[in-house]
DNA sequence: ATGAAAGCGCTAACAC
DNA sequence: GTGTTAGCGCTTTCAT
């Protein structure tokens, strides 16, 4: 059966009509034809097993191709995301292409350059925040979902879930349960909004329990650094019993191993939570208390928001004029939509926010 | 400064030369162009921050683009296949499309057209084995490699580890330890070489100790039948000390909660051990035994494999005539070329084999 | 050493 | 309803 080297001129030619009505058949304009048309070209297709040359499309309009670039694919939140932006996608019959920016400046616009001349149509992209230039400049030409990490970038929608709100709760549950003391352990202090909004939770809950903050950086990767804070643990033992709360997972992987080697009872003198489910949550013994963040609500959107403003725009280059109010339809969801003055024209920025759910495991339940 | 939409008319017209020159200085065909004409083409370049159209390019010849596909983005083995692949790529230029095919034959399939479509130069894949005829027919267009999982692929070279003895030494090994009995524990049987080497590789162990065999198969993602599994370890108990070996890390991370809440005390009653480095193995206690697959060789491999029969073939589409017999490089890699008679035209089918390496834990050592 | 022109597969006016 | 035609951005003969 045919592959690649079918072209419209075949089918065209074994159906007996012009490419334009074959052109027309694929992007089902199929008011302007007769259905004997019509199904004459549809089984030509199918015999042919004939597939449109995205690139021949792409250099004219659309190519049906949206990308989606995550920071680490090694990250069970990113994996679980791209599946449910390409399950809403492929159902709409578009394509979906990965990228990985390993949060590197370079690597992230190398990336993004190659995928625009790659004729994607729109982006979903969790950003290092580097390139907010960059992200500009393309979102003025086509749909760019900024997710996870929210920032303003004109023109860019943003996907997020409420990390403040989650962090502070589960700092207070961790009161609550009577722990007398939360370490925070995060990754080295940076602009990131994921990481600002988890620890401003943390604080608001020590604030409110009017009990001492206790932050920690650490360097992912590194060994030593880890090694250092478990040290500092058990020599200094905060006031007991306490909890660890790790402000990711992948954190949380390097560190557990180390917290279970101090002299620490778990749960019961050292309680032990983490933003993010890992996978291997299930593995621990007492189970890890996590935040489950909504990943496939949040690929959900971000799909539908690339989708609809793809559909909005006047054309596939932003005219200036109107860029439609686009607006959210998750109930669950908090929209709050500020206008952008930008080249004279009028933009709308938009930010979805979908709220993370407690996991309460026992490892963190005083018994 | 510049975005897409600068095209090599712009170059052209800025540097004072016509589009030709600056094709050709984009395929770095430096030899037919002064000094001069070649610094003022970069100049102007760099100022336009000018970036090729790969879907134009590609619409003619390449588009210096490589697509892999693996069954599972959740899979630590895929990522970090896909990070070696992409490391190699990106230094020769080359751009990445990374794809999921949730091992299904339709999902698979579409993903393949429409990577091709999109005018991928080659591809990598870790394939379910259902689109054998499709990749034979995209195999004599372009570069095919498969990864992982073997098969048969006129055109199509492959890039696997040791299955068989890695996995025979793994059973080897723990009987030494001194358990009496290996449990082997695997998905349902199929076709793939993963799978029926893993699983030939602990027969012949057995066999080796004149040790009956014991494997029992399960269903991934179906709590009921590992839960099963769990309860047969405990009511009927193999003769002790015995060791559960699962076929790979998926398959562990769901069975390890159930084996560590059965009453048999870890390492000296129970050893754990699994094909595949989970990144979860030192949040175990005690550490799991594994077995680290070579997925950075494998990557380098693969991606220069694509490369070099990218280079090697007369042109972009197989000409009838030769296409060079390619071999190994790799020094600890086994090659063994067999020669295919196809639509009269010789191609030729390359197998290179890169040897896993147990990771002892103290899951699985008596003391 | 450089350029003019044809054409890759497709879409979109604009006829009829 | 259907076809003709002019490009989209690029590569590649073939001239000069």
């Amino acid at each position: 059966m045919g592959n690649q080297s079918v072209t419209i001129k075949d089918v065209a030619k074994a159906a007996g009509v012009s490419i334009t009505t074959v052109s027309r058949y694929i992007n089902k304009r199929y008011e302007s034809m007769s259905v004997e048309t019509r199904e004459r070209i549809e089984k030509v297709i199918e015999e042919l097993n004939y597939q449109p040359n995205k690139m021949a499309q792409g250099l004219k309009g659309q190519t049906r191709t949206i990308a989606v670039v995550v920071v680490n694919l090694g990250y069970p939140f990113a994996v679980s995301v791209i599946r449910s932006i390409s399950s809403v996608l492929s159902e709409m019959g578009y394509a979906l292409l990965v990228g990985e920016s390993a949060d590197d400046t370079e690597q992230e616009a190398q990336l993004l350059q190659s995928l625009i001349s790659q004729g994607v149509d729109g982006i979903i992209i969790q950003t290092s925040g580097q390139n907010n230039e960059l992200l500009e400049r393309i979102a003025a030409e086509k749909p760019v979902v900024l997710i996870d990490r929210q920032f303003d970038v004109p023109g860019a929608a943003n996907v997020i879930t409420n990390n403040q709100e989650a962090s502070r709760e589960l700092t207070e549950r961790l009161f609550q349960q009577g722990y007398q003391h939360v370490v925070f352990v995060s990754e080295e202090p940076s602009n990131l909004s994921t990481r600002v909004e988890r620890l401003d939770g943390y604080l608001a809950a020590c604030r409110a329990a009017s009990i001492p903050s206790d932050v920690r950086w650490v360097l992912r990767e590194d060994p030593v650094s880890i090694a250092a804070l478990a040290k500092d643990l058990q020599s200094q033992p905060p006031k007991k019993p306490f909890a660890v709360y790790t402000a990711n997972g992948l954190v949380m992987l390097e560190l557990y191993p180390k917290l279970t080697h101090l002299r620490y009872s778990i749960p019961n003198e050292m309680g032990i939570a983490t933003f993010d489910e890992p996978d291997w949550v299930h593995v621990t013994r007492p189970r890890l208390t996590c935040v489950r963040q909504p990943t496939d609500e949040m690929g959900i959107t971000a799909a539908q928001t690339v989708l609809r403003r793809l559909t909005d725009r006047p054309a596939q280059v932003a005219k200036p004029g109107q860029v439609g109010l686009v607006r959210a339809t998750n109930p669950d969801s908090d929209t709050k939509a500020h206008p952008k003055n930008r080249f004279g024209e009028r933009t709308e920025n938009q930010t979805t926010v979908i709220p993370s759910e407690v996991i309460w495991g026992d490892s963190s339940s005083l018994r």
